[in-house]
DNA sequence: CCTACCGATCGGTAGG
DNA sequence: CCTACCGATCGGTAGG
């Protein structure tokens, strides 16, 4: 909650920074210790010693760059209204988060979950939880939309969290892949037909 | 074209499915060239020698994941009338593609995607390539579509290939990080949204 | 297709 | 936080 204010905090902060914005890019496995002392001139075993192991290293990663997405997509949202305004904000805060270039990478959780879904392992299980957190948390708002009367009678939440989901993955995706800023402008046409303006 | 039939072809196209295989689970960086030697049987230098870098087998590895493609994805859904048909087909082939395991790590071209999208270089030119043909591919059936009056009035064939690629590379990442076959229903009921049944 | 080898880098340890 | 070091493995080469 407050890392950057233990005595030796300040060094593993700035570790964790650069590790996470290398590892959206080069993944978390392409992450070296050796690369990742250079760039922050130190020694590698110095740096080594604030984690103990590589998996170490990389659940830390893990970890920062979900303190990251809390802050620059969850808190934003917050203070809109639980069910359909809170999830047109949480969606739309994400875009911006991925517009931003927040990583160099794109979205961290996306890279990494590509690269550990073959992997078993206590990083892949990390992952799944922390898309899964994300997961319920639209689909909690999802619910309630669809309980408040927000949403056009039959919608289905569980489905309409899969189209939302697929929308902004796809851009992060494409936008990664051909450098191309237009496909948010096709996720948000895409969106807003999902989620009809509040009444 | 005829891979088997070059006289020493049939170890290259052993090393190549093996890679194929490997890399669609740990990536095209992970593929070691001394872990694909060791799995075949051979030595490093004697697999080595086929591509003469590392780079070589990389590139080789995508033709022959491309192939893959075409015959299982592609040439299935080639019997089917130009326009909303083929879109149908060429969608519902890339599902059964993805559901039967085709690779172990799922889709070839989106896991190489995912990896390479931040490292510049002929591996990545040649992912990128192969997105387009395949996105192009789906353009066309939908532009297609549109002109031959298959779709609702007003359809944006560009609007509707982004959602399409978004529901089907959506259900392939929820498969391969959380192992759930019901994304598959999921996708296929939003894609049946967009596709109308043909009168 | 092989054996034998190369320098570089990997994750990790000993010890301070 | 460091120097000094370890065995293993990396991509790649020489030479047959």
């Amino acid at each position: 909650m407050r890392p950057s204010t233990a005595p030796g905090g300040r060094t593993r902060d700035a570790i964790l920074n650069r590790a996470a914005a290398l590892a959206s890019s080069e993944g978390l496995e392409g992450l070296t210790i050796g690369r990742l002392a250079t760039e922050l001139k130190m020694s590698k075993s110095g740096l080594f010693d604030h984690f103990g192991s590589k998996q170490g290293l990389q659940l830390a990663t893990l970890e920062r760059a979900n303190a990251v997405f809390e802050r620059e997509v969850i808190q934003p949202a917050a203070s809109a209204k639980p069910g359909l305004a809170r999830l047109r904000m949480l969606i739309e805060s994400y875009l911006q988060y991925l517009e931003r270039d927040t990583f160099p990478g794109g979205c961290f959780l996306s890279a990494v979950a590509a690269e550990f879904d073959g992997r078993p392992g206590p990083v892949r299980d990390a992952v799944v939880l922390a898309s899964r957190v994300w997961g319920t948390e639209l689909e909690r708002n999802a619910l309630l939309a669809c309980s408040q009367g927000e949403l056009p009678p039959g919608t289905d939440p569980e489905q309409l969290v899969f189209e939302l989901g697929a929308f902004t993955d796809r851009a992060n995706a494409v936008y990664q892949l051909h450098g191309d800023r237009r496909t948010f402008l096709l996720a948000r046409a895409s969106i807003a037909r999902l989620l009809p303006r509040q009444r």
